[in-house]
DNA sequence: GTCCGGGTGTGCTTCTCGTCACATTCGCGA
DNA sequence: TCGCGAATGTGACGAGAAGCACACCCGGAC
């Protein structure tokens, strides 16, 4: 970190965390450093939009470091969670599809280090990596995957599931430690915007949980105290 | 139709419908006669399922005439029915991003006959066409599109509103006349498993449509007469 | 014709969860 | 350190929809 973040001159930290990813891994130590050159690097502050729902969409994003969640707005203003990222996810793999505008908009949670590359440069890449193409098309099973999956829970759980499960996939997704959601930053209505429900409602499910020691909560951290039960409240 | 339904022979009947399609149509006329010729047609009586969700997905589907349902199993036995399909619609594209496992079950609710293309002579025929590998892509993006609305849907949307949106989607991919949904063979139930509601809770929201004039029911017929006012009331 | 089964229309009870309203606490900046 | 706004914890109330039970209707099998 020299101050100039965004530039694309230091590849090197940029490079080491594309190569954890499992999109760019397959290019190997090469085609790594050839797209980190190829795209750009920069900073958000918690609390700003690195791109709007309905903006044209022309790259591709990797989140290197940070908190992200991503926001689906109905016309009239309601917002659903359709997604938290961290370090490592790539999101906006939708413009590639098609040209089609940003289907979602991406919020900062915490301070984030966004890595972002552009269309041309992308299809460039998978030109010449046949396996850069078969990966992404990976992704987007997997995405398809979680959104039927997502789906279903609205349609099947009641708030109590939707949240345990919720819970479960935070802390194991996100989690510094096993078993914990610690997420500075992120809120009860981001909770609730998750599971498609009000904060006050996510509250009391909450301290219903706790109350059956099922989790414990100090400040902004939730420690799940008994996986087993709370992985059968979300239905698994 | 000459009773050897399914064999590979009939092939003009087939490339007829894959010209109408988005996906094959990109083909041109000599590209569509390969693919009608590179796979295998069959027919199906109401009810059947033409593959499990769990089943190992080795091909694309096209459904060259009917009506089936793409339906989402949990653990539990709970039923989503997560997208109607008629003539010239494509399933099964999940089987081609990855190796992984059919997502859905398919069930016919009418007759149906319908295309399998496997997936290495869909994959010959995208390295000869690239704007195939496009069209695909695109097909994918509209995928994920809809599967994100729906989610909103069942977060924001009530029974009522749900039910007044999808009779509106219903009337405008698959009904015969405009403003009206004839689907034969669809029962409540199957309404029902499309909004995630139950069957005896769709029976009275219809009843509530009709007792405001939105909708007319005689039969299996639902006839929609005030398109603004369902509008309106499925949040558009 | 008669029986049977699946689909449809309704009534009733229960409970979840949205809505509104408010007190309390936390965290950050002046 | 104080103060203010945001986030959290609760209470009361009502609407919506699930669950359960049952009557009716219609079409096909025998």
């Amino acid at each position: 970190m020299n101050g100039r973040s965004g530039a694309p001159h230091d590849v090197q930290p940029v490079a080491a965390v594309l190569a954890e990813t499992p999109l760019f891994r397959v290019l190997g130590e090469g085609g790594i450093q050839t797209a980190a050159r190829a795209g750009l690097a920069r900073r958000y502050r918690p609390g700003q939009i690195i791109f709007h729902q309905g903006d044209p969409g022309e790259s591709l994003h990797v989140l290197l470091d940070g908190l992200v969640k991503v926001v689906f707005t109905t016309e009239h203003g309601d917002e659903i969670v359709l997604n938290m990222l961290s370090r490592g996810d790539t999101f906006g793999e939708m413009a590639l599809l098609d040209g089609s505008p940003r289907s979602a908009s991406i919020v900062t949670v915490r301070p984030s280090w966004v890595f972002a590359l552009p269309r041309a440069r992308l299809l460039e890449l998978m030109r010449e990596h046949p396996g850069l193409a078969d990966e992404f098309l990976r992704m987007l099973g997997h995405m398809v995957r979680r959104l039927t999956g997502q789906a279903a829970d609205l349609a099947f759980l009641d708030l109590g599931g939707r949240l345990s499960k919720l819970l479960l996939q935070l802390a194991d997704k996100h989690g510094s430690t096993e078993g914990v959601v610690d997420l500075p930053g992120l809120t009860q209505s981001d909770l609730a915007a998750l599971i498609g429900a009000t904060r006050p409602a996510v509250n009391r499910a909450l301290q219903s949980l706790v109350s059956r020691k099922l989790i414990a909560i100090e400040g902004r951290t939730i420690t799940l105290l008994d996986l087993a039960a709370l992985r059968r409240r979300g239905g698994l």
